[in-house]
RNA sequence: CGGGGCGUAGCUCAGCUUGGUAGAGCGCUAGCUUUGGGAGCUAGAUGUCGCACGUUCGAAUCGUGUCGCCCCGACCA
């Protein structure tokens, strides 16, 4: 095998969703199951989530929400009582009709005991905890009712992709209600400000903030701001959203309260999520030819120690080296953790283990073995760099400089992001540039092309449509960040600044 | 729901045209040798050939039906 041979097959430049799979696999994180479109999430996928719920669930602790949790199953009413929110949810949504199961003549097993009302499995729960908020909420006094919930949806999906789009997915879901429209607006943007720090800081994601437009907001929605990442196709992904819902869901679920001035009055509610698609854009955006690359601030291990154990008299002295050099490295902290830190003890070959760890993204690893507990040193190869770049540091060395060396991959890994993402977007300022830009060399195998777009617009749906009809290119958001005015160059109208366009997951 | 493709070992697949009782590589298990860049040798285990019916002395192979999966579209965090 040759030394330089990458670990994945395809490479991301020859087929991109092959590869993506491919890495998965590799990484050992999830596997499609049984059932279709939906996932197997495997310990190593799962740690990266648990490490993205406890991050976050801090964030949304700090900013005064609390957790609670809502029905699995929704009354098919419910749904129907915002009417935006029933036509973008009603085509995908499972529905359970019966609650037992008989045997019939040839001893199968059939549904019995039909429902008087189905149920629903939410595929969000805006109508249900809308119907608990009704409840909770009376007076001003009640006002803001800061709620999120860790949960599972199920949306039926009819071309699932593991961890991007599945039937199941993992998401928290916030849900508040404010007494004032000006505050609502306030927590909408809060929250996307959360979501964006989290994005940047946590999973070293550059991500663009803004507004979607009339027709990519969330249905029954006044206003949906979102943060859009760009993955390594150069295709963007909505990595987390945040809506501001008005009075519209308070309305529909009859969120009511006395107001200081003693009337009855409708709240203003919001909702904002992120899923276990986080997972997917972080692979997506980070991994190489040699597979995942996680961030160490979500890295469910930061550092692998590898015992290399030459021969079997050395095993004892060179676990034991392992085992208390972790133990130093365990008293380490970096960004108020412990650093954690695992020893791959199984009876594989070192370069089968290297790889193993190399594939997962594991930050660091670590090679400890006769020679190093002679000279006292440790042999460190980081997942940022090459994997044949290692190098020798003195144990003490090594311990008193790992936290700046996990902080300098977590920059280097945003940085190259950043880089990407700066690479691959453009003004652009006619429309035969921009269908250009958007159209690939060979239409039956096309290659990795396009990006963002900053282009303008009239606002009008119907540019959208064209647009999106002709090339599969989207309005990914209007940024917050206002450009100078100008002329669209689809319709040739005025438009009052440039919007981000790019082909999406 | 439209268009294309595929169901054979845990995985990737060959065998099917021309019917004769099940194969390869990888993985797995054991032993020995190995281990600082993805180990080698030897010996093993693993299958209702998606399912049903039919043709036949005989079906993975031929026919009919059926179920499932994948890809491309429409829908979408």
């Amino acid at each position: 095998m040759s030394k330089d041979k990458p670990a994945i097959e395809p490479l991301r430049s020859e087929d991109f969703p092959e590869w993506y799979q491919q890495v998965l696999t590799a990484a050992d994180m999830a596997e499609n199951s049984e059932v279709r479109g939906c996932m197997v999430v495997k310990p190593w996928g799962y740690g990266l989530w648990e490490q993205i719920q406890r991050h976050l669930d801090t964030l949304f602790k700090e900013t005064g929400h609390e957790n609670a949790y809502f029905p699995l199953f929704i009354p098919l009413s419910y749904l129907q009582k915002e009417a935006d929110h029933v036509e973008g949810f009603a085509k995908e949504c499972a529905v359970v009709t019966h609650h037992r199961l008989e045997a019939d003549g040839d001893g199968k097993l059939v549904p019995g005991g039909p429902l008087t009302e189905p149920l629903i499995v939410r595929p969000t729960s805006e109508t249900i905890i809308g119907a608990a908020f009704s409840r909770w909420v009376e007076s001003y006094r009640d006002l803001p009712l800061l709620i999120n919930q860790w949960a599972n949806v199920v949306r039926w999906e009819l071309r699932p992709r593991l961890f991007l789009r599945t039937a199941e997915f993992l998401w928290q879901e916030g849900h508040t209600a404010h007494e004032t429209e000006a505050e609502a607006r306030a927590e909408t943007e809060q929250m996307l400000k959360v979501y964006q720090q989290f994005a940047s800081e946590y999973l070293a994601l550059p991500v663009l903030v803004g507004e979607k437009s009339e027709n990519e907001r969330f249905p029954g929605a006044v206003q949906t701001l979102c943060i859009e990442a760009m993955v390594q196709d150069r295709k963007a992904v909505q990595a987390g959203t945040s809506h501001f819902l008005g009075q519209n869901f308070a309305k529909a679920s009859g969120i009511q309260f006395l107001s200081r001035e003693n009337k009855q009055e409708h709240a203003y509610t919001t909702s904002w999520g992120v899923s276990t698609r986080l997972i997917g854009t972080l692979i997506m955006a980070h991994g190489d030819d040699n597979g995942v690359v996680i961030p160490p601030r979500v890295a469910p291990s930061q550092i692998v120690i590898i015992p290399v154990i030459p021969k079997e008299k050395f095993r004892e002295d060179v676990m034991n080296a392992c085992e208390s050099f972790a133990a130093e490295l365990k008293t380490v902290k970096w960004h108020d953790d412990r650093i954690r830190v695992k020893i791959d003890s199984r009876d594989q070959p070192g370069g089968a283990k290297n790889w193993h760890w190399i594939k997962k993204g594991i930050p660091i690893r670590i090679e400890i073995g006769p020679r190093d507990i002679e000279a006292g040193t440790v042999f460190v190869g980081r997942r940022d760099q090459s994997p044949k770049d290692k190098k020798s540091f003195a144990k003490d060395d090594f311990i008193s400089e790992v936290s700046s060396m996990l902080t300098d991959i977590q920059e280097i890994l945003y940085q190259r992001a950043f880089e990407f993402r700066e690479t691959h977007t453009r003004e652009i300022d006619s429309k035969e540039e921009f269908y250009k830009f958007f159209t690939s060399k060979n239409s039956s195998k096309p290659e990795i092309h396009g990006g963002f777009a900053l282009a303008h617009w009239d606002g009008s749906s119907e540019v959208e449509e064209q647009i999106k009809s002709d090339l599969k290119v989207t309005i990914r958001c209007i940024p917050f960040e206002r450009s100078e005015s100008g002329i669209c160059p689809f319709s040739g109208n005025p438009s009052r600044q440039r919007v981000v366009w790019a082909k999406s997951y």
